[in-house]
DNA sequence: GCCGTTTTCGGCCCGACTGTTTTCAGTCG
């Protein structure tokens, strides 16, 4: 059972207690497990087997119980018990926006609503309006939440959000009155995907403000709007929160906005215990006097601790490590040198000429380039022949560009269904650089996968591992693996794993990043780039090394070219040549 | 149900906005 299934679990375990009248402060709980255990940077399964599940953040002996007798059985009589008080179809509704549990709870015990076809037929009928507090408004909203849910996408990748967040960033800015403005919540945590956009406005005219956000070019529908907090939707289907706050609240709110709810209760927590309060607003003493809250560093020195980059604000450790002075330095863009997985039109998935992508990779100030084209199981990918035709290319183009940037002869090997890789290792061996990737039978048993990863690893003539748990986000999982197994082989031999950055990857993620750094495994964050324009998608994987706690000396390509091989120099198993 | 430098009981973050009300419940973040 996946941490995502457990975390499911106990959060139908919080929703079926809100709906039946339990107690709130048990359900916070529940909540807060389900969140914990989603989160968690290794499977909640091994933290069961060492016992060691009341070590975590708001498990304690019930809920430990609970998961122990998910994991040992598949599921736990007191979650059934709940299940059987409430029609599945109905915790589906707590999923409607502008819909919550007191809203689901009269619905099904006054109208017999149960899932979401019945809640429709309740909206035809008109029997919905029978309902307390329940006008023409809220129906409609209620009916629109519906449409929306059913043909909802995903969350929104970063890099979309990114765009849109930027774009409305820009024009605020210059809009009267407006003294800064930035992006807060899961964008400025910089999560893979976020649910929706918060912005935050510095300024003392927030009717000025109000108004120009409302008028921003995009915007389709305006969901709320008052004096500090408005709502959007764009036309792209996105919501957009808005808060504007004057400059003395400025880093309280930064900090309030920027969450996570678990990270900002701790804080707030620690706040009440030496006697302060903070809110959105500030930081107040016991006299309700003011003592900060113009700048974010403020609200964690009045709590005692460092400022906390917003990557880690996860409630996952951070505020342990503050206190204890062990946060971490995180990577920065600035500290990768180099990317080391591009291909050139030599792949035919790929457009660009070396040239070209040596230009730009000179542009965005990179030192090196691995020039990495698929091999022959690829349709069309290189033989032989081929890689040493692109390596000799790559060797030409470097010489005529001036040695600026430096660009390294490699190969994207395929990674064979039984382990062994598609090119002669005597080939690879001789090559600056070698990615091996799994492209092929993603539903390979899980032995049969590490297997095939281990022995790859294993193979002396690999440096890097692609993508490698090939998940692509929205559109396939990863395929199933024992990662542990495969990043305890990789630091054995000195194989680093990839970050792709392409930002539908983000593979390995922010979770995987934080075990291999426990593991000893470095990582190379590199674009996969396919065209010159992905080559600046870096930044998305240093966005996911930040959330994994990574330093620079935890990233390779934070190295000169001299210093990036760690598998043993030009040699390789010979066992495994003469296969 | 969790948690503890006010501890094994008694708290648990809290303010903004909307729709439906004529004073506020519900939802959200």
């Amino acid at each position: 059972m996946e941490n995502a299934d457990v975390a499911r679990q106990l959060g139908e375990m919080a929703d079926i207690l809100e709906l039946t009248g339990g107690n709130p402060f048990k359900v916070r709980a529940y909540r807060a497990a389900a969140q914990v255990i989603d989160t968690l940077p290794e499977p909640v399964e091994e933290v069961w087997r060492r016992g060691a599940l009341t070590d975590l953040p708001s498990i304690g002996t019930g809920i430990a119980e609970e998961i122990g007798e998910l994991l040992a059985t598949g599921h736990s009589p007191r979650h059934d018990e709940l299940a059987r008080q409430v029609p599945l179809g109905v915790l589906e509704l707590l999923r409607l926006e502008g819909v919550g549990p007191r809203t689901v709870e009269a619905m099904w015990k006054q109208l017999g609503v149960t899932d979401l076809d019945s809640l429709e037929a309740a909206i035809a009928d008109g029997s919905l309006a029978r309902l307390p507090r329940m006008g023409p408004v809220r129906i409609r909203s209620i009916r629109e939440a519906l449409e929306r849910y059913r043909g909802r996408g995903s969350r929104l990748p970063i890099h979309r959000a990114l765009f849109y967040a930027e774009g409305m960033l820009g024009r605020l800015r210059k809009a009267r009155g407006v003294i800064r403005a930035e992006a807060a919540g899961s964008l400025r945590r910089r999560m893979e995907t976020v649910g929706d956009i918060d912005l935050l406005v510095c300024s003392e005219e927030p009717e000025a403000v109000r108004r120009a956000f409302v008028a921003l070019p995009g915007v389709a529908k305006v969901l709320a709007t008052g004096e500090t907090k408005s709502s959007v939707r764009l036309e792209a289907g996105v919501q957009v929160d808005l808060r504007v706050v004057p400059p003395e609240s400025w880093g309280a709110a930064l900090h309030y906005f920027t969450g996570s709810k678990r990270h900002n209760v701790s804080i707030r927590t620690r706040a009440v215990r030496r006697g302060l309060k903070i809110n959105e607003y500030g930081i107040f003493d016991r006299h309700d006097r003011r003592i900060g809250g113009e700048r974010e560093e403020e609200i964690f020195e009045a709590v005692g601790l460092p400022w906390i980059p917003p990557e880690l604000r996860e409630a996952n450790g951070e505020i342990e490590a503050a206190e204890a002075g062990r946060l971490p330095v995180l990577v920065e863009e600035a500290d990768v040198l180099g990317d080391l997985h591009v291909h050139s039109r030599a792949s035919t998935d790929a457009r660009a000429t070396i040239e070209k992508l040596a230009l730009e990779a000179r542009r965005l100030g990179r030192s090196y380039l691995a020039i990495t084209d698929h091999s022959r199981s690829r349709p069309l990918g290189l033989d032989e022949e081929g890689v040493l035709r692109v390596a000799a290319e790559a060797r030409r183009i470097e010489r005529r560009l001036g040695g600026s940037p430096r660009l390294l002869t490699g190969v994207e090997v395929d990674i064979l269904p039984d382990g062994s890789l598609d090119l002669p290792l005597e080939l690879l061996a001789g090559l600056d650089w070698v990615v091996a990737s799994i492209h092929s039978r993603f539903h390979e048993p899980a032995e049969e996968t590490t297997a095939r990863l281990i022995r790859a690893i294993r193979s002396g003539v690999v440096d890097l591992i692609g993508h490698p748990t090939g998940r692509q986000i929205g559109k396939r999982d990863p395929y199933p693996f024992d990662l542990g197994a495969v990043l305890e082989a990789a630091a054995a031999c000195g194989v680093a794993m990839e970050v792709n950055a392409m930002p539908d990857r983000l593979d390995l993620n922010d979770k995987a990043c934080r075990l291999a750094r426990e593991a000893g495994v470095q990582v190379v964050i590199d674009s996969d780039a396919h065209n010159e324009s992905h080559l600046a998608n870096l930044r998305y994987g240093v966005w996911v090394a930040r959330r994994g706690w990574l330093e620079a000396k935890d990233v390779r390509n934070t190295r000169p070219p001299g210093e990036l091989r760690r598998r043993g120099r030009r040699t390789y198993d010979a066992a495994e040549a003469a296969r």
